[in-house]
DNA sequence: GCAAAAGTGTTCCTGTTACACCCATGG
DNA sequence: CCATGGGTGTAACAGGAACACTTTTGC
């Protein structure tokens, strides 16, 4: 992590660069995703050779080998340069749809939509509701037949320090977080188990517990990113956007100890989850199990459930 | 609010401009803020010249009247592009108080210092700690005989739209928003109810209930921070900053209650704010009040009370 | 019927709310 | 001693955790 200090006169001329990265977590089991031609990097990097080493489920990041100097040969997020004539959130999208090989979809944001609603005077009772800022996407309703783009994304924070660049133009970064929909979830989409093949050969997938060294300070926006993601979690509700349209409250539930890494005892969870109206059952039940069918619900946002109500970015 | 189209041929060699800008929270009656030369302007300004209008004690920001364009003229936040060798909390910083005339002092921040806590592995039963972002400033003690800088200053926003300013070159803001110490708390310092003089003659405090027509997108950054502010000071501990170094449970109910806008039982608050560990009793009490007067008390972060302990800006 | 998971009921406990009451002080 | 706010006690209530128990399915 030694910067070797830019050549300050240089510097000092050019204007900063502005780029947008991406930190896009994605839930699956061990040995489950397509690596890169060759993952698994200086000890801790997620080898894809060993099939199934644990059958757990965790958070996985999708990672790029930076071909350019600064940091030339090591991973980075996944990003790119914020274009003349383009909303961070997009760049955030196109970056990522052009890493992971998605097609940019449907976008779940910000503190977002309905600037007029951010009045004062709501804030009266704050207990029980959940949390700081989430928000409904107004026009919901995830498009069934795309590649699955961010079910999620978020602005994470802009990190400006002039050293964190080692090149001689300052780099002031944007940087978002974002879930992708697993794989395996309902969707009527590839099931194989294989994330979609279109992505890059410089593109890998990683364990977010075991992740190689990182170029620029990657390191310190994906832990941020890991922290924001658990909170919400905890808090708020956006778990559910790992998993197709429908899904059981187990499959909910599994999500929500992926993430957090804890147990749940099933019965309170499921009274909780419910208690906070945002699910609805579609009527539909789990098929093909061993065990009794549990029931599917969709998730919608209960009006009035938390709702800063908010658009920085339309 | 209508931006008039940029020559976008001329918008598309610039490089963007990168500014920072603040909004700054100060707790005040009303009528005890040195205004600008013509505060109080379009139908909702704050004007000062009715002394004492009700002794309600309300949220302040301090604007700045541009003199270029584009918006030359209007109220803005104050702000000021980021400088090449600047991290964009200290340009935060530094412009802060070149509006409101405060030496740079302390400093408190964002998703804070040490970066090594960020661990998974501690968000075990996250049900009664606080929630989200906040954390100590490790080299706390405000340091004591100076001109009130900020007392927290904290990221809100990276907003970098391309429509959001009418000017040739795009405009990428990020916003910062900050806790202002009152200027009647407990501290040693000025205490003639008007905000330190130096201040620049086209800075003037709005209530920030009435706010004038601000320069570009500034009033939903506004609001914005104003849901951030009450966000915070219900579920996590920032409202102590209005104050001085040592306060009163009585004050600290009123700082909480100013910015939520309700009335909280006394008793209640009172067993709630111990019950945070966060407050020490100075041994000192109250002194020339008319009735029995009330314990001091300095804040002192728990350990282990909520840390996600992580700096993103160093 | 048996295994395993879905789903329900109940108890205990903790933190919050509402409100009655006592305490300390300046006039 | 009285007015007023500081400070304590306590009963009612709501939500969460723990866990016993019933239901539904495939084999």
């Amino acid at each position: 992590m030694d910067y070797e200090s830019a050549n300050v006169s240089e510097r000092r001329m050019l204007p900063p660069r502005i780029a947008v990265s991406s930190v896009a977590f994605a839930l699956e089991p061990h040995g489950e995703i397509s690596g890169a031609p060759d993952a698994g990097l200086s000890g801790a990097g997620a080898s894809m050779t060993d099939a199934a080493v644990t059958e757990t489920v965790t958070l996985w990041i999708p990672l790029v080998r930076r071909n350019r100097e600064p940091f030339a040969g090591t991973w980075a997020l996944p990003g790119g340069p914020l274009e003349w004539d383009e909303a961070p959130l997009d760049t955030a999208r196109r970056t990522l749809a052009d890493a992971i090989g998605a097609s940019p979809s449907e976008t779940v944001l910000d503190p977002a939509n309905s600037a007029n609603s951010a009045n004062p005077a709501n804030s009266a009772n704050p207990a029980n509701s959940a949390n700081p800022a989430n928000s409904a996407n107004p026009a919901n309703s995830r498009s069934p037949a795309n590649q699955a783009g961010p079910a999620y994304l978020e602005q994470l924070y802009a990190f400006g320090a002039p050293e964190r660049s080692a090149s001689d133009q300052r780099l002031v970064t944007i940087a978002y977080w974002a879930l992708i929909e697993s794989s395996a979830s309902g969707s009527t989409e590839t099931q194989n188990g294989t994330r979609d093949n279109t992505q890059p050969e410089n593109v890998a997938w990683f364990s977010a517990d075991s992740l190689p060294p990182l170029a620029f300070d990657h390191a310190d926006i994906v832990a941020y990113a890991l922290w924001r993601l658990r909170n919400k979690t905890a808090y708020s509700s956006v778990a559910y956007r790992f998993l197709g349209d429908s899904f059981t409250l187990a499959e909910l539930r599994a999500v929500h100890e992926a993430i957090l890494g804890t147990r749940t005892d099933p019965a309170n969870f499921r009274r909780q989850a419910l208690a906070s109206g945002n699910l609805v059952p579609t009527g539909e039940v789990e098929r093909g199990t061993r065990y009794r069918p549990a029931k599917m619900y969709r998730f919608h946002e209960h009006p009035a459930s938390d709702g800063m109500g908010f658009s920085p970015e339309p």
